[in-house]
DNA sequence: AAAAATAGATTACAGGTGTAATCTTAATTT
DNA sequence: AAATTAAGATTACACCTGTAATCTATTTTT
């Protein structure tokens, strides 16, 4: 799988926000939740190319980026990366520890419930 | 929160499994599930020791290795850092993804169903 | 047309990381 | 006692990362 360092990823997402999209609409995507140079994310855009997690085209001077992975499937194999890494591959006790230290909300218990009942429906 | 590399992470992991622990015994722990040399063994030993992640008393020519922080801290800490930045700090959309792509098992669902149970009987 | 701004390309550079090899010193073996 | 082994300390070194600055070639402005 491609590897993407934090900061490459926050560039890629920046852009699955919505695209294709050019440097300077990543650039000022980004500058809500970042203070990075102009110049470091364009860097970044560049290491993504390289490694195939994004392509783009050229309209005159520009490029118009798009990215080559989909956001799901990325963090679905680095989700599956991290619970095998640090949970032996299995998905309740990382559940568990957030319970036991009082993360979780109605909400996540709510959502996680609906979760259970697709998975259970699925099954039969 | 103390920062560790992937490999580092290996070799505290091999030490939580069992401590106080010296390198031999880490290093034989970790020749189960890997090829690092001896050496790299110890140098991430060493990167350990100066991030403070753990300590070691001398027994003669040895060092007899303890852990600094709890597996469950450090996990939790990395856990909640990693939802964070894939899935906007909530934990259903992960287990979702499992989910779809049939990544859950029986097991996993009860075990989740589990956890919902005890947190349910928590709040009241 | 000359100057300034702008797009991307190239270069920079310190600190982290994986992966050891070499050095030093003390213990063990022969 | 001399040689070998073994513990940890120090050094190595390429690649990755964060974080830009500088360079080059257009566009835009003035």
């Amino acid at each position: 799988m491609i590897e993407l360092s934090k900061a490459e990823f926050a560039v890629l997402d920046a852009l699955w926000l919505n695209y294709p999209a050019t440097a300077s609409q990543i650039i000022a995507r980004l500058s809500d939740d970042t203070h990075w140079h102009e110049k470091t994310i364009k860097t970044l855009l560049g290491r993504l190319v390289k490694k195939d997690a994004l392509t783009f085209e050229k309209d005159g001077r520009q490029y118009i980026y798009t990215p080559c992975i989909a956001r799901a499937d990325y963090t679905l194999k680095e989700s599956e990366n991290f619970i095998q890494r640090l949970f032996s591959g299995r998905i309740a006790p990382l559940v568990s520890g957030f319970a036991k230290s009082e993360r979780l909300s109605q909400q996540d218990i709510d959502e996680l419930k609906k979760v259970i009942d697709d998975w259970e429906k699925q099954q039969k």
